[in-house]
DNA sequence: GGTTGTTAGTTACATTTTCAACTATTACCA
DNA sequence: TGGTAATAGTTGAAAATGTAACTAACAACC
């Protein structure tokens, strides 16, 4: 088993993104699944509804870039654990307002709270300078 | 929508990893889904076989941090297609070494020619600085 | 030599994801 | 106004993935 051809998986972008992802991922997946038995898809929505406080699932479309299907079902299961609330919008009843109860506000600070502990401990493998570049990177390259 | 909360999802780890792998990948997606109805476990197989030439499915597993499950079903497809070849090690019939038939090897040289233009495409909103910074990091945080 | 343990790889079943079709509501425009 | 198009979101079936249990081959130890 040794390489033979001279084009390097280490050197191809979209490997290399997909390797450190799924590795970091995986850890912080212990938690999320371990304490709440959330899936990936859900602490993405519960994280966004969060931070913006009121999105359709339009909106968590857009900004997760994740499927409209993937949205719905995680927002029927944040719903039937009482994490979150709809609201149909008066004006145009295709939208529904979506907005964290207290109790997944709850969950979101508890898990916050290890999302940053986390990141320390990822950081740690790298210098400020790099950990600057690689965040300016990522936001460079997740626009589509 | 605006945001409330103090914590940036853009800053966290996982979280940026995951959408600019994920991004990155698509457009790539297009190319092997679309010429040759692969998966993203099976180009990485066929990558990993044309580089290294020689592999048993538990290298694979090692090399492409894939588990064996995954590993051992995109061998099957890979084989199907006449891709790939297995021979049962001689000595120790546990190991099946696998090889890519010459036909694997065409689909790999096609492959390779537009992984390398899409890097290049990827890589037109990076500097050279930070493109060697971002594989060294990428690299750096895909060591569990 | 036979029992137990380990390893490589596969398979079966449950869970998730994807894809396409669907409903309900609003927008457009002749 | 009426008819077509577009949009938000849901659902069902098919495909893919994850988990755990499994087989087959070898190793190690008594």
């Amino acid at each position: 088993m040794t390489q033979k051809d001279d084009f390097d998986l280490r050197e191809f972008l979209p490997y290399l993104l997909n390797q450190a992802a799924e590795i970091s991922s995986q850890s912080f997946q212990r938690i999320y699944k371990g304490r709440y038995g959330m899936l990936r898809t859900e602490w993405r929505v519960l994280f966004h509804l969060a931070i913006f406080e009121r999105m359709t699932a339009k909106d968590i479309c857009e900004k997760a870039i994740m499927h409209k299907t993937k949205v719905s079902r995680a927002v029927q299961r944040l719903e039937q654990r009482r994490y979150l609330q709809r609201k149909p919008d008066e004006k145009d009843r295709r939208h529904e307002w979506l907005t964290l109860t207290s109790q997944g506000r709850a969950v979101y600070e508890d898990l916050r709270a290890h999302a940053r502990q986390h990141d320390q401990v990822l950081m740690q493998k790298l210098s400020t300078e790099e950990i600057t570049v690689l965040r300016r990177v990522l936001n460079a390259l997740s626009q589509p």
